[in-house]
DNA sequence: GGCCAGGACACCA
DNA sequence: TGGTGTCATGGC
């Protein structure tokens, strides 16, 4: 058994796995859609969802904008939880368009400060929020979504039950580029969806992670 | 035909 | 604060 710190195991699941380019999507909007979309569901269902998206309205922010929530509601219908949804991609669009659909102007303010406005649209979670961050406003943030947290419960002495513990343990080991944390999240999740049935016969297997004590 | 998938939220004790 | 039910669809 080698032990290992979260910094390690970004490079071993890096040097194993290659580079991930995570976060399907042609546009920033097209990411942030597809990150409230997958919500609890499959990549298969958003890529459903996304097609009748940009077939009306090729997913130009303001087309989307001017779309009714019973519009937005049908097409979005087969990545499940569709109210919930519309409900919340039409808030976010809102959003989006007090600053003209401008992702850059948008991340000039603070990370903390675009987190807390994400959070405070409808169906936007800690997960969402910090999807959206990483991917759509260039903010270096550790998502700690349900993969992640299992793959360091497997790896690790503590039991990360909440996103928020090790979220913030996470930011505070790792060193990292923006890109890096981009990758990282495409490992993990990569990783995750392939591994987590059979640990035991994983590359990671044989790592156990040291972390700091709080 | 049941189970699951890259959550969020309301409600309860 | 932590546990539980609900929201919905498509693939396996």
């Amino acid at each position: 058994m080698t032990t290992i710190t979260i910094q390690n195991l970004y490079q071993i699941m890096f040097d194993q796995m290659g580079p991930q380019g995570w976060w399907p999507g042609e546009s920033k909007f097209e990411i942030a859609i597809g990150a409230v979309l997958v919500q609890n569901t499959n990549w298969k269902n958003v890529e459903y969802s996304l097609d009748n998206l940009r077939r009306t309205t090729q997913l130009q922010p303001e087309k989307i904008h001017a779309l009714t929530i019973e519009e937005i509601q049908t097409l979005i219908r087969p990545s499940g939880f569709f109210k919930n949804k519309s409900r919340c991609i039409t808030a976010l669009f809102e959003w989006l368009a007090q600053a003209h659909f401008d992702w850059k102007i948008l991340s000039l303010q603070s990370t903390a400060k675009l987190r807390a406005q994400l959070l405070k649209l409808p169906g936007i979670g800690p997960e969402t929020a910090d999807s959206i961050l990483l991917y759509c406003l260039d903010k270096p943030v550790f998502i700690a979504d349900s993969y992640t947290r299992r793959i360091f419960n497997h790896l690790g002495s503590a039991q990360f039950s909440n996103y928020a513990e090790l979220k913030t343990i996470a930011e505070q080991e790792l060193n990292l580029t923006l890109s890096e944390f981009q990758e990282f999240h495409g490992l993990l999740d990569d990783f995750g969806k392939t591994n987590l049935k059979n640990w035991s016969s994983s590359f990671l297997a044989p790592y156990q992670l040291v972390l700091p004590k709080y």
